[in-house]
DNA sequence: CGCAAAGCAATGCGATCACATCGGAAAGGC
DNA sequence: GCCTTTCCGATGTGATCGCATTGCTTTGCG
């Protein structure tokens, strides 16, 4: 496109989105309300003229860091998606990554998470994640067998992931348990009838039930 | 308790409990972010210096209003269990007040999911939640039917509930559309089939399906 | 080679915030 | 009827933030 200048300008897209990967850093640790030109100048090794000179106004620092975090999150959607796996499988990659059970996966949700609160006194970063979710529903219900309502229950599935996510962030829940609650709400989505009583807690499907596993090839 | 002295004291608890109220007020309409003495003081339509005679540090009054949404919360459940309803009909009403319909229970959600965000920044803030939800949880589970997995079918109706709230307070997900899908997801926790095509949109029952109904008798 | 544009560090400025301080008013307890 | 305690409005203060401004350096282009 344009990127490709040489002199000046020549690396000006990544200097910004190394300080855009700063201000995602320092909003997983300390929160939106800790990103200040300072602290991410701290945090991308820079000085604070730099990140003002690539980032005039705040805001425009905190959209391109809202964009890098969907192009990461998409990145690993197509990651996942370009292994020629089922699409069984795929989704239960892309589903179980929602779920914080390592570093990656934990920054990844904290932003989200952040960035869901913004969205709520922002419209600008709404209309932004409305889209962003619009495309993201779209992708997991094309890894949904059936009918009519792959869209409905994709969007009760990414729901649920989510839900549970947050729970595992603030440590109401575990990151293994939410991890077999996903399994199992992905095997009721299949048509898969879940046992009434008794097994929830654990879905009798194997293949080292533990939580650090790797899911899949993404990352 | 020591509440009940006269003259000076008298009605302490209950001007903490009005700008607490401000303080909620505020966060759901701004945020967090925009939470200052300044601004809930005049919200609460008192002078700034009342605000910090009852709140002398800030993260005081952010406690205060947290507290005081908890029990807000806990009221309203309490009301709706109060009824002498069946506990599917208490359940479905418990769970579909999560879903953002009206301007309470958007308010309810919308400082909810800030407080959500401080928790991950704020380990004080995430422990007060970790309580609340084992509680909250706990309730839920009381209300479901069945065998020993009711907790995780709870904290997983919860958590879709939740995440599709967010959703709703995005503008990702409509209120009607979100409410189907936490009464299909209650359906299912109570061991009913979903028929696998074509229904799920909107489930047959319906009874004035815009957006701005009061449901059960809570409030 | 010179020159315009980009990169970038440094300093300044106005606004805002949390919190401290002060002072006077109101209201029982003694 | 003083006196201590509570109440609370007003004003001050130091820190921090976003952003403007300035000026020096670098770099490729004509």
């Amino acid at each position: 496109m344009d990127t490709p200048k040489r002199g000046p300008g020549a690396e000006h897209e990544q200097r910004r989105q190394q300080i855009a990967d700063a201000v995602l850093a320092v909003t997983a640790e300390h929160g939106l309300a800790a990103v200040t030109q300072t602290s991410v100048a701290a945090r991308a090794g820079v000085s604070p003229g730099r990140v003002q000179h690539y980032f005039p106004a705040k805001r425009q620092m905190i959209e391109a860091a809202f964009d890098r975090a969907n192009a990461l999150s998409s990145a690993r959607i197509a990651s996942a998606t370009g292994t020629g796996a089922s699409p069984r499988r795929v989704l239960t990659t892309v589903l179980t990554e929602l779920i914080p059970y390592d570093t990656a996966t934990r920054v990844h949700m904290r932003v989200r998470q952040a960035f869901t609160a913004l969205a709520l006194s922002d419209e600008d970063i709404a209309e932004r994640m409305r889209r962003e979710y619009a495309r993201f529903h779209g992708q997991v219900a094309d890894l949904l067998p059936g009918g009519a309502d792959r869209r409905d229950r994709a969007v009760a599935l990414v729901a649920l992931a989510e839900g549970l996510a947050y729970y595992v962030l603030v440590g109401v829940d575990s990151a293994a348990a939410a991890r077999e609650r996903v399994l199992a709400a992905i095997a009721a989505a299949h048509g898969e009838a879940q046992e009434p009583v008794g097994s929830a807690a654990s879905v009798p499907r194997r293949d080292s039930d533990s939580a650090d596993r790797e899911p899949g090839s993404a990352r």
